[in-house]
DNA sequence: GCCCACACGTAGTCTTGCTACCTATGAAGG
DNA sequence: CCTTCATAGGTAGCAAGACTACGTGTGGGC
């Protein structure tokens, strides 16, 4: 799918995805695409920006730590990271509410 | 809320209220804020310009009325806009899909 | 020894919506 | 009569955000 349409969303994305545990960059691409069932293959030219820009939100935690002489860089949810998400979650719900009036009604997600 | 986060969903919405039925660039405008109950409150320089965009798609067709004096240009969908928007439709379903995933199940539309 | 998967990152481009501004008419109010 | 406001259409330039393309370096398999 056109992840160009993320605009705006990717934020709440990287968000999500660190809720369940820190991850480092390459592996929350991996997951993203996982969940998603490969619906979301995100460049890392994607990615390591936006984690960037949410780092100088505040946003999300970086560390770096060298496992087997690999550099990897670990990011994680702060506090203000986890407030966020939870504004992220309900403008997405607002947006998607607002959206599903249109477009037909937005289906209700299968178990 | 923000209108900045449509990106990429604009022109469905376009598609959508004018599937309804031909209007002018204001009165879409007062649909698209009436249907979402003013969430969508979208200025004209964001509405034009897509709308030209629309229609150099082929996507739907403009016609000049002067009604009392006032110079109304109506849109109305091509038989393209109708497939491109059920196009958009099922770009959008997935899309929320997708992303509902990450940011909790979207919400069934309230009846 | 070479190539690929892993891992991180940047520069520049492109799309797209927004702000700010301009034009013009008809009706209402002073 | 003149000003102001709602209606109506439009453009130029800016800003945000994601993508493409590129560049660096290691470890393991062939």
């Amino acid at each position: 799918m056109k992840a160009q349409a993320l605009h705006g969303h990717l934020d709440a994305l990287l968000l999500a995805v660190l809720e369940r545990g820190a991850l480092h960059g390459y592996a929350i691409i991996e997951a993203l695409r996982a969940r998603s069932e490969g619906a979301l293959d995100l460049p890392t030219g994607t990615i390591y920006p936006a984690l960037r820009r949410l780092e100088r939100a505040g946003h999300v935690a970086s560390s770096w730590s060298t496992v087997n002489g690999r550099e990897r860089r670990t990011y994680e949810l702060t506090d203000s990271g986890r407030r966020a998400l939870a504004g992220e979650r309900a403008g997405w719900r607002e947006f998607s509410a607002t959206v599903g009036q249109f477009l037909g009604d937005t289906p209700p997600a299968p178990a």
